[in-house]
DNA sequence: TATTTTCATGAAAGCGATTTCATGAGCTTT
DNA sequence: AAAGCTCATGAAATCGCTTTCATGAAAATA
């Protein structure tokens, strides 16, 4: 009862010519005839072929086929990279073996052999940190890597960000401009460079620009998520800050619900100003003020790197920094 | 420069067997000596060797891989379930090919094509309606296929949802049963079928139950995202609807955000119930009553389906309906 | 017209695994 | 000790395609 699958053979038998003028035709190889190709196209049609895309990728080395590592499909923002890096991949006729990582080190490294295993024709990687081990694997594997909104102090693995270290400054520079002495910064576990080594950066920058004191008892170092927002908030507010640039939305998002429900007001005692401009910053009351990023360009343009990567093409530049943007919404004042 | 790949031969010829043996210590075979065992495994381990899965996917038959069709990942909902088809995708060893299809019939169809020439093993489709054309290439594949979250009226493809129509009598009843006579529905477009056919008619039935009228007037047509639920208010507003349900989170905060800022107040003067109780539902004021999915596991169950189906095992039952719940939150009064 | 090129095509060798079948060695069983 | 089994192993076919190379025919050149 098993569906009986029609084959290259099939076909051409039925066109009598050789297997391999079905194969130039069915790859559009212009050295055919055109009786020839509309001969062998009429026996596809009528057979119903559909060329077996395993064979084929053990044929000729290549499946067209991408791999995309992502931390968390339900996060937004990755959600959003992956969906430019899947339009474009469309658009080159790849598909993407997506699998998510819980930004877990180990973890990571397994699925990039298994992806490796399947004979991915490359991988777009999307972290928040990036160790040794992982970046040794990045090396052995034969199959060219690009990084999308993540970024790596040390390796050369091309990628796509922002420049987030001045854009936090921007940010921060922008709240102490308002006359904040106390800034807090709340983000994401410091074990992760985009943490430590570009925001933190970002923000001492902008405290040494207007010579204020940097105090990292108003760091701050939670979850990823509304919760950890909440939870977070009365910490804030007891350290007298009286505003708070913080690393993920959904975070922001609670902070802000946090403060409203203990009496702290936002804008008026506390400004509050995220990261990634999701379309949470706009539901929220008041609506946050934020970085904005290109996020699905973030994707598309990692994408499009990969694409010429694999085609052994090089690279125009290997470190790709788009540009960033900062909306202001109501968490915070205006200038004056 | 192309890195030297390691073959299933070359293990062979170093520990001195046969490729099937190697084959065999490879798949867990119990039919080797354990001191060739050892053998091999020290071999494979020295060689670095990784089995080349588009080889054997072309000689097994199996590709281990799985096709998902989401509309877009972007989609909190849809990339929920996606979620939890990969972790128990995961836990069985499969992999899996994402691709959006932005809920176009014809992409869907496309989509469903390569995946079969990619020889996936199975497939879990998540979309909002089904047409004739769709139905067909789900009988045509010769992999099998279960719907996630999707309804499908007529097919009988297996599928894991919540009873949607049942839901919505329930929310709705809630409401009536706190004298509300005027209630707005707001929808996605009902040329899909789990709006038209689904959470209409729940609310249908508890419009008759409760012996008020049906008005075609108070069902309202829009996209399922903020911005289409902001446009939509003004019209709710002027119909004199006294209680929205809503089928899509986002759309209910854009109704809820645009009725603060219009003086309309919520729950005073309109009180509001949404559909799938993402994270959405919390962050805005008030937070919104929501009808509640176990939205991971209906992803995890249509991939244990699926697991199944892949191996030729019967289904306990075909049609799944898990359960659902309402939540209570600010945008509804208290039951009196 | 003779010679060289170009073009369209087919034969056949892979690609790197799995899997069937045959075989012989070592054990049981009578 | 003969016959029958079980178990571990290898040889070789196979999966469905791509790609190289050879070949003869047609077109271009001399």
């Amino acid at each position: 009862m098993e569906k009986q699958t029609v084959t290259i053979y099939d076909v051409a038998r039925e066109a009598a010519v050789s297997m391999a003028t079905v194969s130039r035709v069915v790859n559009g190889n212009p050295n055919v005839k055109p009786a020839t190709r509309k001969k062998v196209l009429a026996v596809i049609e009528r057979l119903d072929y559909r060329p077996n895309a395993v064979a084929r990728g053990l044929a000729s080395k290549r499946s067209t086929t991408v791999g995309v590592i992502i931390p968390d499909v339900t996060n937004i923002y990755f959600a959003s990279l992956a969906r430019g890096i899947d339009d474009i991949a469309m658009m080159y006729k790849y598909n993407i073996i997506l699998t998510n990582s819980d930004d877990a080190g180990e973890q990571e490294v397994n699925v990039l052999n298994t992806l490796m295993a399947k004979q991915v024709d490359g991988v777009i990687f999307m972290g928040n940190h990036i160790d040794d081990k992982l970046r040794a694997e990045f090396k052995r594997a034969k199959a060219p890597v690009v990084l999308a909104g993540t970024v790596d102090p040390q390796g050369d693995t091309p990628s796509v960000n922002i420049d987030y270290a001045a854009a936090v400054e921007e940010a921060v520079t922008n709240l102490i401009q308002r006359g904040h002495k106390k800034i807090a910064l709340a983000l994401g576990p410091l074990s992760q460079s985009i943490n430590a080594e570009y925001r933190l950066t970002g923000y001492k920058r902008a405290l040494n620009k207007a010579k204020l004191p940097y105090d990292d008892k108003l760091v701050y170092e939670a979850g990823y998520s509304y919760d950890a927002g909440t939870k977070l908030q009365p910490v804030i507010a007891d350290s007298g800050a009286t505003a708070v640039f913080v690393g993920d939305d959904e975070m922001a998002a609670g902070i802000i619900n946090a403060s409203i429900e203990s009496g702290v007001s936002v804008p008026d005692d506390l400004e509050v100003i995220t990261s990634n401009d999701t379309i949470v910053t706009q539901i929220t009351r008041p609506a946050i003020t934020s970085i904005t990023q290109p996020l699905y360009d973030i994707g598309a343009v990692a994408m499009r790197m990969l694409t010429k990567l694999m085609n052994d093409k090089e690279l125009d530049e290997k470190t790709v920094t788009l540009p960033y943007g900062i909306v202001r919404r109501a968490s915070t004042k205006p200038v004056e």
